[in-house]
DNA sequence: ATAAGAATGATAACGATTCTCAAAGATAAC
DNA sequence: GTTATCTTTGAGAATCGTTATCATTCTTAT
């Protein structure tokens, strides 16, 4: 059920090692978020860290998603309509594809595109900090 | 000042053609947006309407964007940080650069990155319904 | 001019997020 | 293991951008 294989303890070493404390409600999100392979919002994690840590508050959630941001641990996604959604940082980049009827979130990563992405900027003299590409589709049928 | 060069007219006519009354306050607004070359915000097309016609509350200028945009008048961008940005809906559809370090924002256009676009959701057995696209960018020196 | 309905300004309400502050907790030094 | 220090916490107030409410005023078709 934990399902703590470890990436928990991994996330709270990271966090440790950049002299951040390491608390009961730290734990269970960080746990919480190992163990997303959707893309939760705030409220979702706060529902589900609570089933591990009852003690967790809404605020505490948003307050640790903003240091595991700053610390790289997590990315913080402002798709269209409702809150901001969350995601480790897991392996390479990759953009998003949303299902507009389902909200469902697919990955992509196109080397093609970032390239040309790079180019553009170039061209008109600026370099990519970052960038946002979402594609909001619908299943064919 | 003015500078309603038929431009505005254009646009009021278009709402007279769909059933929206044209009123002083919507005047002033689609004046307001058609001389706009920027991305203006809610708040600045309101001290931009006001100059013009200090009868235009916020409220409508949050309720005439929305009317405007479902009639396609407009466009609504939700770029990184603080609230929604404004155009006009000139010409072709294109993507925007932001510069990071100004808030300037840049147009451009990439038939290819379209098309790799809806190739990728194709594989993936989607049809892109809307994109987004946003390059955050810092100038080069 | 008039009636009928739509648009308005002021302000309250809203949802997502951040801030405040006293109390509780984590860590390092003893 | 105590203790002192400094951080994090929960609860709720505050904030920001935006939308809803509602009585009054305007547009428009007649």
């Amino acid at each position: 059920m934990s399902s703590d294989s470890g990436k928990t303890e991994k996330l709270a070493s990271a966090l440790r090692k950049s002299g951040i404390r390491v608390t009961r409600q730290r734990i269970a999100l960080l746990g919480v978020l190992a163990d997303a392979n959707d893309h939760p919002d705030a409220v979702e994690l706060h529902e589900r860290a609570k089933a591990v840590e009852p003690s967790v508050s809404l605020a505490t959630v948003y307050r640790t998603l903003s240091v595991l941001e700053s610390e790289g641990v997590v990315h913080r996604h402002a798709f269209e309509g409702g809150g901001a959604r969350f995601e480790t940082t897991h392996e390479e980049h990759h953009d998003h594809i949303l299902d507009v009827d389902t909200g469902e979130v697919i990955e992509f990563q196109s080397d093609k595109i970032e390239q040309l992405q790079d180019e553009i900027a170039r061209e008109l003299g600026y370099e990519v900090v970052h960038h946002r590409l979402e594609l909001y589709c619908r299943k064919k049928i």
